[in-house]
Parts: C-alpha cells; structure tokens; sequence
DNA sequence: TAGAACGATTCTAAATCCGAAGCATCGAGT
DNA sequence: ACTCGATGCTTCGGATTTAGAATCGTTCTA
C-alpha cells in the first residue's frame, strides 16, 4: 500500500488532487493521532507508541513510515521522530478540529438520544 | 464497532477526550471523505457513492449510520443526506487542510527523492 | 408497463489492524 | 565483565475492517 502522494492517484481517487491524497494519508488509522503526539516535541518509537495508547508496533512502524515518506516526519541522529515544518504545518492545520470537537461534545450532551431524521433545519 | 463519541472512551483512548472521539470518528476510511463531498449540497446515496469514486456501498452505509450518530449529518424527508451545522463547522474545521495539502504539493515537487534523515533543522 | 435510478442489504474475499513474542543494541549499575 | 531495563524495531497468527459484486423492492419516467 503506496504512501499517498499529491500528483499520483491515490487510493480512492484518479485525480491525484493534493487534497484527496491529504485525506487518504490521515484517512489511515492512527495517522492524525501520530501528528498530534507529535505536536511538541520529539519522540522515540516505544514513548510515542505509549502517548498512542499502546498502539501496536507494528502498525505504527507501518504509519511512521508513511509519514516520513510523506515527509511530515523526519528522524533524528538519535533515531527520534519529530515533525518537519510541512508538519508542523500539517498539525496547525488539524488545530480547527479540537476546537470543532468541543462544541461537538457539547452538542451531544444537549441530545444524547435519538436523531430527528426530518426536519432539522437551521 | 461503536460510534465514537465524546465522553465516552474510543477506540485506541481510554480518556473519552472530545478530540480522541474526533480523531477516531474521522480516522475511519472515508470519512473525511464524506463529509467534504457533502460540504455544498445534500445528496442521494448512489450519488454520494459515485463522487466518492464509487466507494463500495457497504462501507458507505456503513460510514453514514456512524456520521449520523454522530450528528455530523441528518437526513432529508426525500432520504438525501446533509449536513447538520455540526456537520458544516466539521467542514470548516477541515478546511486548512485544504490549504495545507496545496503547500505538501508544493514541497514534494522540489524534492522527490531521498529523505534527508539527519539533520533538517529550521 | 417496461426500464432506469435509487436506497439499502447481503455475502465473500481481500486488505488492514491488532497483540504478543522475539531479537539486537545500548547505557547504567554492581 | 555482567546483568538489567529500556529501546527500536520485526515477525506472525488471528481478529477486524474494507472492498466488491450481486440482489431486492420501490419510485420515477418514458
């Protein structure tokens, strides 16, 4: 399974378009997680796969490879993981959606029960 | 495979943090994926399937049943699917991704080689 | 009234992920 | 020198998730 790439198509999408393959590369399970433990500061394999909730190794690998491919990663002398600049990026990019899942989370405590499948206008 | 949702503990997080919920609900293939092809307009499913490249119809029921739950959509009386306001500030919160996928396009043309997995400081 | 489009379900196979175990290396302590 | 714990991985079998095709019943249109 190819890391995503803009340019080339990518799993789900002919076009190629950079966002598509965006959304394929942090559609990958644990992605999105990585860059955010990752957001300040470096990290070895085992602290990180920790902050992941011990995720498995080997899917992390998998990820860590991907994203150093992707070059959102990159590794230090000392074998660490740490966020280049495009990663950085990449994180402040994902901040919106913390905030987002605020509200989200206070949304779901005014109506914790069934959807009204109608209306729902507004 | 439960829904994700805030408060209550997600996959791969035991602390039920708004953003793990988050990043577990999105972390699913397509999900990203749906909720940016429903950003300017409801839609059938097989029309919703055919701008997902086709997605397989199981995993798209499957992706909406979730997105539902979670509020991010609702359903027309016509069964067309749209998004809640929730659903539309999830939008908005990914859109600098759009942006970010522009600059990682960028960055990868100008070196489309070999990673550099020292020093790459700045 | 025949055909097409639709929402949705079911089934099987393939891809992915998980979890535990193992291995080699390194530094600290004795 | 020698154990010990931590680390960076790798491998492998089994569980879960996704893919893909086939199908069903309904509605809409010609």
């Amino acid at each position: 399974m190819p890391t995503p790439r803009p340019g080339k198509p990518v799993r789900g999408s002919a076009t190629g378009r950079p966002l598509m393959a965006a959304l394929d590369l942090f559609g990958r399970r644990w992605s999105l997680r990585i860059v955010w433990e990752l957001r300040d500061g470096e990290l070895g394999f085992r602290p990180l796969q920790q902050r992941c909730d011990n995720m498995s190794s080997s899917v992390l690998r998998q990820r860590l490879t991907e994203l150093l491919d992707a070059r959102l990663l990159y590794q230090l002398p000392d074998s660490r993981y740490a966020l280049t600049p495009l990663g950085h990026r990449a994180y402040q990019a994902l901040r919106p959606l913390t905030r987002w899942s605020q509200e989200w989370s206070e949304e779901l405590l005014n109506s914790p029960a069934e959807p009204p499948r109608t209306p729902m206008p507004t």
